[in-house]
DNA sequence: TCGACCGTTGACTGACCAGTCAATCCGGGA
DNA sequence: TCCCGGATTGACTGGTCAGTCAACGGTCGA
């Protein structure tokens, strides 16, 4: 399905080993994006990435080691461009921007795999995300201090607990990817980028000290 | 565990069967909850319920069947509700306070059932809440009237569109609920009153079209 | 008192699937 | 050219459970 040619026609030294685990968890996604984690089969992984069964085996430990590879591969990068993003000098204001920007930008560019990474892991904390569940908080935590920090230089106001805040926040975002991913929202160009100033404009007219720059959007 | 009293002293007529079906979908929320729905085997439910296996089989067709009675019974009190608090003559900003106390006050008052209506329908649509979509979606249609109607009359501003602040509104109370269900959030009846507050707050905040009464809280 | 009916029981079965493993393949070094 | 070791294969196994079903019992009407 995932029809991307074999690129290795200049690949004779190497083995092909990690390209193979990358077909793999590239197959992953596809799959569990199809059938959910719990319904899917670990040959349905493999018929995907079209591989023998076993050799799915020799690259993971188990399905689960598949989707936490999955998921932490995506999230450590996320946590990378939020620490990333927070060091800058900008508004808080245009820190959230940013973080829901790349947040939905990362669905714009592979929805299986976010359609995965919310609905198995983050959204799924009973069964799988409760092993995550401290690596999940640790976005919260650095939305949070974004926030916080705000409140202290006064950017915000403090009606509401930088936590809660933080809260808010990814749950917006995280409500309006499940909206796209369920058909129940429509998808585009155009509403991809409505919905990053829609996130920031609900979220924010709400914090925001300055209520005037609110309505400037 | 669910130790509401079995209130039927008067009821010898019939066989006690409501009162097994009843037990049943009890035993089947603490079960649910305590081990997720995949992992939970009908011979749990049966276990904590002091009921033979089959005996779930007599009333339901499935596992699945007991969860979509346990899901259907409750969200319709909430559509219910949701159109109730609709029809009152209420400034929109009460309304959503309302709605989101109706929703934080089921928690309280039966965190299990919430946890597994979350957990395992509301945020799982892609394994059950498939099912479910167009009824959960009942509800945010429902929100985002109330929303275009405060938008209509100049309560709300026009910033957002209906839809997507039903979403963003009743994404930060799943969002809550999750933080509790999940140890992320600490709970408690203080804390159950000031998340209904900074529920409405945070949304309102960005939406009120009257910026003073946003401060006022 | 008797029998019919329905609620109740729990052992059993059939299907499914994650994970194993012995066999095969293949590239590169000697 | 031959051999070694890691990559690759896919048939097989063991365990798990949802759902079935034949039997049991207690209540009520006749």
């Amino acid at each position: 399905m995932t029809s991307s040619p074999d690129t290795e026609p200049a690949r004779a030294t190497r083995p092909a080993g990690p390209d193979k685990r990358r077909l793999i968890l590239d197959a992953a996604v596809v799959a569990f994006a199809q059938r959910g984690f719990h319904a899917c089969r670990v040959s349905d992984i493999a018929d995907e990435a079209n591989v023998a069964y076993g050799l799915v085996y020799h690259y993971f430990r188990s399905k689960d080691e598949v989707l936490d590879t999955l998921f932490l591969e995506r999230w450590n990068v996320l946590l990378g461009v939020i620490t990333e993003i927070d060091r800058q000098e900008l508004p808080a204001r245009d820190k959230l921007y940013a973080i829901a920007s790349f947040i939905v930008d990362s669905y714009r560019h592979d929805p299986n795999l976010m359609k995965v990474i919310i609905v198995e892991v983050t959204r799924a904390a009973n069964s799988f995300g409760r092993t995550h569940l401290e690596t999940i908080r640790e976005a919260y935590a650095l939305i949070a201090a974004i926030v916080e920090k705000a409140q202290a230089d006064g950017s915000f106001r403090a009606a509401v607990t930088p936590g809660f805040a933080a809260l808010a926040f990814y749950g917006a975002i995280e409500q309006v990817l499940t909206g796209w991913i369920f058909d129940m929202l429509p998808r585009g160009e155009e509403e991809f980028d409505q919905a990053k100033a829609f996130i920031v404009e609900t979220i924010c007219g709400g914090l925001d000290a300055d209520r005037a720059s609110a309505r400037a959007v």
